[in-house]
DNA sequence: AGTGAAACGACCGTAGA
DNA sequence: TCTACGGTCGTTTCACT
């Protein structure tokens, strides 16, 4: 991962292509150009740049809920020592989905992703809590996930 | 959205199937059935199941950080009233990218995504923190983002 | 649920403005 | 960066197992 920041700017076209892509990431060159006015390989040469910048990818995602992952929680983590490292120990565990450097009252923000409670707190009391370096939790379970994009700059 | 839990249980194939798709969304039928052992129709027919079941979908995801939104932050939220209602007010605002109704010291998490320092003050001043049944927030600023992950139910 | 085959449509490379 | 076009490959439909 580059240090360096780096942004692209993008026109009305990008935009509206990206827009269609986030409805249907398969819909066909050929139709996304008839509806943003470009034809099908100027549609084929952008979604290629814009890939290849890394601004925009175009994968399936999958909902834990619908394949018995019932139990999702928020986790603020303090740290005693380097952050990093206990992030990257974080990272290396399935369950979890997300972890972020934070500044804050926490160090670490993480989510996780269990089947049942007792996945859980197993989870919790044996893996996490247990890794050198973390020094406290807080566990804010999940209750309704109300809003979640993934997509960013096509406003 | 439904209040009926609604497990799909998957097959070998099917989560390798979805591993495909998450490798690379656009990744054509044929080429995934090589890679599965089944033909390409079986490979249509299983990812529009998975697909018209809510269990996976196939759209583009975009990179904030690489379309000059620098800023990104949790915001642990306190509510007095009807959290839901909060909770709808944050998710009509474009900045905000994730609203999660939660247990413990927090009843809302929100992500919020800004171009920078000041888009973000001015978010969180004027219109958070002025939302009706907002008693306090407390803001986690992403220092850096290590792990975000899309799929889940394919191990 | 799966295969195989034929018609159709999408995708890719290249040439040219 | 776009359009145009031809060859190739993927997708769709359907009959069958």
């Amino acid at each position: 991962m580059s240090t360096i920041r780096n942004t692209t700017t993008l026109d009305a076209t990008s935009k509206a292509i990206i827009e269609q892509l986030q409805l249907d990431g398969r819909r066909s060159y050929a139709e996304i150009g008839k509806a943003v006015g470009l034809s099908e390989a100027a549609v084929r040469q952008r979604v290629q740049k814009l890939t290849e910048a890394g601004v925009m990818q175009i994968v399936a995602v999958t909902d834990p809920m619908r394949l018995g992952f019932n139990r999702q929680a928020m986790l603020g983590i303090r740290v005693s020592g380097d952050t990093r490292v206990v992030a990257d120990r974080l990272t290396e565990l399935p369950e979890v989905t997300y972890v972020v450097l934070s500044a804050g009252s926490f160090d670490i923000l993480a989510e996780i992703v269990c089947a049942d409670d007792d996945a859980l707190i197993e989870l919790l009391n044996q893996r996490i809590r247990e890794l050198d370096g973390v020094a406290a939790t807080e566990t804010f379970l999940y209750l309704q996930l109300k809003k979640q994009k993934y997509d960013w700059g096509t406003r």
